[in-house]
DNA sequence: TTGAAAGCGATACCAT
DNA sequence: ATGGTATCGCTTTCAA
């Protein structure tokens, strides 16, 4: 079967109207005499006719939509970043399109996707730079989220490595830990490279030898359990892990109960990002909350303002963390109880 | 600034060529004569041009996209179906448009989506029938998942009411529970619709009193995990827990590590769909295994299917399930030990 | 208040 | 092999 959507010009007959009218409908009603208005409105919704976004976007020379892409759709973390960029963008009447890479650049989609929208936001190192600045020297609007600014392209992000230098610190000054182990593979993840760089750095600075490489892995719940299940099976099992993100922590908690690992007593574990999840558990989980909506809904701003052709534009807008010590660092866990 | 993304008729001026020969060498560069196409190519890529997709849409009367409508975009059950739609999809060459709705039925959004792709996938509850309906009548290509079929609109589904029918007989059967509770909201989704009914129906068959209600809970951790906690801080705290989902398990499990609550010995806890985290805690999830990828390939398939113009459409497509009996429902584990 | 017509970007038919 | 031009659906300017 042929698509065959109702067009202007169908409602126009439908209504013995002009198409010019049907479009002043839709557009300006004020502008229609109060009677023609009903007629035509009684057609559109008789037809159910919804103006086509192509030959809209044709006139406008813009298609209402801005674009987010992602590394992945999986996981709290992006939930709540798109929540808040989907809230802005709807305030702004405009339709989102998201776009999974699944943790492997994509330039071919995000360039495709660049016909499409008005706006881009690129979530950390999932296009690369060239295509980043294809698109930028095209007058495409851009953000990136988690990420360093690139060129001329503003940036939203959380400062990794000042939240990972003081976490390290913790474990490190609080707790005595004299090396600290760090679970997540900062591959192609700027976000990652950073809380490496940090946790690398305050080992440094207190003249303590930090772990030669993090243990590269996806930082998901199973990817977790599995390698701390490894880790606590070997012969020198870390005493403290600190995770890239709450969920490779979750999946920690699940191999520690499984080996009968007590948790801070036998193993300090940390998490990054403060999901719903890390103040639930028990004992709760040591983190870093990051203002994911925030993070989404200011990407989402920045765009819109480009988009609207405001001047000047921030350049890198850093929002700010707050450390959040529970019980699985081993300090005694506040009054966070599963309720 | 204003989006100037370089058009055909640039690219012709740069190439000292008319817009007919920069398209052809775009769609038929056979068409062109070698020495003709290497300076439009050179153009091409000078000014970084790509044809506009609405331009392309206008005249093709086809956007080269299709749509998937999702509840929610967080968790390992829906990053599957859309890893599996989506494969379909660039297989086909076509772009994935993706909505998440947030658990709240969104029709207007699901509307301005079909002017801008040429079928879309719904997901349970996503869209109302009316909806449905209207965009079914204009001829736009649909494919439902996981629910029932809605008129001549296809669907694509696992039998979830046999699955839970057998999930329930198992613990009712095999370890004697006398009833049990289930954990999940059925509202407005019909695939927990169906699993609701199917735990009824394994207690009616043995003339077992089933629980009045569903414990009407959104399904993932953080709301497995609280609930849990409530119940087994209650007073008649139960034996047997149907979980809707394994994430909603999973927060369970974390209940009652936290309470000192055995599993399976003293409570027993089954979960739906198989997520890689399922086989991988302690003891094992015992769950119902779907095929989520092969739902998102088969739902595209369908709406391909239906663009292409293919006839007859298979109107409601059942994919099998498989009862997975691991460690949490009594039986004894399995030998996936987490490694 | 309404209609006729131009034009947005790309394509494909018809000429040349 | 290449160019001119009508066309897709819609909006908007200009006339009436």
């Amino acid at each position: 079967m042929v698509r065959s959507s109702p067009t202007v010009r169908k409602v126009a007959d439908h209504a013995g109207v002009s198409i010019a009218t049907v479009s002043r409908v839709t557009r300006r009603p004020d502008l229609v005499a109060s009677d023609t208005r009903e007629r035509v409105e009684r057609a559109i919704s008789e037809l159910g006719y919804r103006p086509s976004h192509f030959g809209q976007a044709l006139v406008d020379r813009r298609h209402s939509a801005i674009g987010v892409v992602f590394p992945g759709l999986s996981g709290p973390y992006y939930y709540d970043v798109i929540q808040g960029f989907e809230a802005e963008a709807i305030a702004a009447r405009l339709s989102v399109l998201i776009l999974g890479t699944h943790h492997v650049r994509n330039d071919e989609q995000v360039l495709d996707m660049a016909t499409r929208v008005d706006g881009i936001a690129v979530l950390g190192g999932t296009a690369s730079e060239e295509t980043i600045r294809t698109l930028a020297r095209q007058g495409m609007p851009l953000a990136l989220l988690a990420q360093h600014p690139v060129d001329d392209v503003p940036a939203v992000r959380v400062d990794n490595y000042a939240a990972m230098y003081d976490l390290t610190s913790h474990l490190l000054d609080t707790h005595g830990y004299e090396s600290i182990v760090f679970l997540g593979d900062p591959t192609n993840s700027p976000d990652l490279t950073d809380r490496w760089n940090g946790l690398v750095a305050a080992h440094r600075a207190r003249r303590r030898t930090p772990p030669a490489e993090p243990i590269k892995i996806g930082i998901d719940q199973p990817n977790g359990l599995k390698t701390v299940a490894r880790l606590l099976a070997s012969t020198n099992s870390p005493r403290a892990i600190v995770c890239a993100n709450d969920e490779t922590a979750l999946g920690a908690y699940a191999a520690a109960a499984a080996a009968g690992v007590r948790i801070p007593e036998d193993l300090a574990l940390t998490g990054f990002d403060d999901i719903p999840m890390a103040g639930l558990v028990s004992p709760g989980l040591t983190t870093v909350s990051q203002p994911m909506r925030e993070l989404g809904a200011c990407v989402a701003q920045i765009l819109l303002a480009q988009i609207r052709g405001d001047r000047p534009i921030p350049p890198d807008v850093i929002l700010a963390t707050t450390l959040l010590i529970r019980g699985s660092c081993g300090c005694r866990d506040g009054p966070n109880s599963p309720t």
